[in-house]
DNA sequence: TTGAAAGCGCTAACAC
DNA sequence: GTGTTAGCGCTTTCAA
């Protein structure tokens, strides 16, 4: 009596196993192993017997029994967050299918686990102790999120994207795209097209990652020798914030072009614009940050910086790959560069 | 010499097992199981003290092994495809956060994987066979594709988010989004407005959820004695189709407001409403269909039928629990319905 | 109510 | 190159 109708005498069939290639094969167990996992050290013709019956039954190694041997799972653990309604910033989206794509590539699969709001890490020590998942991509890297910390605290493999931005020297591996070099990016743009008063809105101080964007926008004006001052804002990324701070910025220092930490703010940016029958790209310019969709689809189209999520993906996962390597191989930091979609806006 | 020091010299240090647990707590490793799936077989002193010794060690059953014995994973797969650039259509980042929630509430993760552009079919193959999954979520249920079918031949439980349109009997669970009522509810809101002309862009005609949401709108305006004809378009699902056949309808029907089948379509005919000089909302009033992004931070607002995509959700991990239960249950179909997000198109 | 034995399917280590 | 043995950590009989 074979195995399937021992066990199931109903649905479902179950799946060959290796004892029932081997016998099909006329190999022993390790054999048929040996086949899928070091073909090299077969022979060439047993090595065919054995991928023949690996076919005629439909054999693929069960995951739970290999993932119990080898104490690995094969699956990578991302927390994602809910959606921020009433704004444009959906880059997970982009980012979570780009990973999904480069870790098949490399024989992973995504797990994907929400936050117990309450606490954010209850949902990684669960699945850490559990051993459901060999290592987690952290994408939540504000200032003080103690993720990185207590991960590292439990030498959970991990792989950030987004730098460290309060501790330069932690050890862990990181992916980032250069926010200074994307506004940099932007502002040369609108630079060239002969704009000089480039007004700047963007976060509050206390983001990082804010003040870096910040820091592109002043570099490429005082490299061409203009001033900032008065011409900066800093507010919350709403809408509405960004269609005030341009309102005040348009009435007291008469800037012909805007470089906005945000798409969110931009489009707050165009809607002062259209408050005052001022159209955005020929009366006044905008760019965004993050090339959403809804840069992409909003009348006449807003010019935005966009980060390469697709090549942050993959060298996010050349990183885990780094790292779950033996031995560990940990680079330090990869720091990748925007473009910039230019739309209607500019 | 414990298990931890044999097996790992080093890092990381191997998670406590079941053993260990029953050591410290003097009692069988069977007795911590039955603590941990069966509490009631235990005496209360029995229980507390296993509880004590799992909490003090921080013991979380290996998934691995569990999975192996169980023959299951409480792993739910859900294929995701590229996000659609260029469009507003960005449903699944909502869907699969609320998914990723409500299964957790279940004991299920959500392990996302992506399709073989060449074969879609390979994915699901892949993971059923090596019995990496308990179950599929199919999301994408447009016509003719065969991963329903296919998934049901093989007895492949999996639970579709929308309804089987080309096989009304389809024995599968499946939830919907009622999109008629969803654009009745949008036409409605419109007629109440005192409009009369209302004109329809849609998808063509062989797309069914197009045509369900265009049913919504002709029951809507026949409700009143109201005509349609004249006043529909059916046309490619992007901005500049919804932008021309917002102009020719202008131009030719006259009307005095759009239901669009998509936010895209809808922020075409925003296009056509600024190319002409027109405001949206009190000039002609327009309303989209998803609630996407765009459609919340767009200038002055898109009305937009919003999908309960929680309650799907919701609903599809019901019918996952229903159908992974011994025996299964099969509850025929979910059909919810739509909300609408009143903005200042409208 | 608790414990002992068996085995899920696989691979690492070693023998042949 | 191929086969044998052992055991990953857990749960499901069954016995005490």
């Amino acid at each position: 009596m074979d195995t399937v109708s021992k066990v199931f005498g109903r649905i479902p069939p179950a799946p060959p196993t290796l004892a029932d290639v081997a016998e099909l094969a006329g190999v022993s167990r390790q054999t048929v192993s040996n086949a899928v996992n070091n073909p090299d050290l077969l022979r060439a013709d047993t090595l065919l017997r054995v991928q023949q019956a690996i076919d005629q039954l439909g054999y693929s190694p069960n995951r739970a029994a290999r993932n119990l041997r080898t104490r690995a799972s094969h699956l990578i653990g991302l927390r994602i967050q809910p959606v921020q309604e009433g704004t444009a910033n959906a880059l997970m989206d982009r980012f979570v299918h780009s990973l999904v794509e480069a870790s098949r590539e490399a024989g992973y699969h995504v797990l994907l686990f929400s936050g117990d709001p309450i606490d954010a890490l209850a949902g990684y020590d669960d699945l850490l102790r559990s051993t459901a998942v060999d290592a987690f991509i952290v994408t939540d890297t504000y200032l003080g999120n103690p993720q990185a910390a207590w991960l590292g605290a439990r030498r959970a493999p991990f792989v950030a994207f987004g730098r460290p931005w309060d501790n330069p020297d932690a050890p862990h591996p990181w992916v980032d795209v250069d926010g200074a070099a994307g506004c940099d990016l932007a502002t040369s743009h609108l630079l060239d097209k002969g704009h000089e008063r480039i007004a700047w809105i963007g976060w509050r101080k206390d983001s990082f990652i804010g003040e870096d964007r910040r820091a592109g926008w002043s570099r490429a004006m005082r490299a061409r020798g203009l001033p900032t001052t008065g011409l900066a804002s800093r507010v919350e990324d709403t809408v509405s914030s960004g269609r005030d701070a341009s309102a005040v910025l348009l009435d007291e220092a008469q800037p012909s072009a805007f470089v906005c930490a945000s798409d969110t703010l931009a489009m707050g940016v165009l809607r002062t614009l259209a408050e005052r029958g001022l159209t955005a790209g020929r009366d006044v310019a905008v760019v965004g940050f993050d090339d959403s969709q809804v840069a992409q689809v909003v009348a006449s189209g807003l010019t935005s910086v966009r980060q390469p999520l697709e090549d942050v993906a993959v060298e996010v996962v050349k990183a885990l790959e780094g790292r779950l390597g033996h031995p560990p191989a940990i680079h330090p930091g990869v720091l990748l560069s925007p473009t910039l979609a230019v739309r209607g806006s500019s």
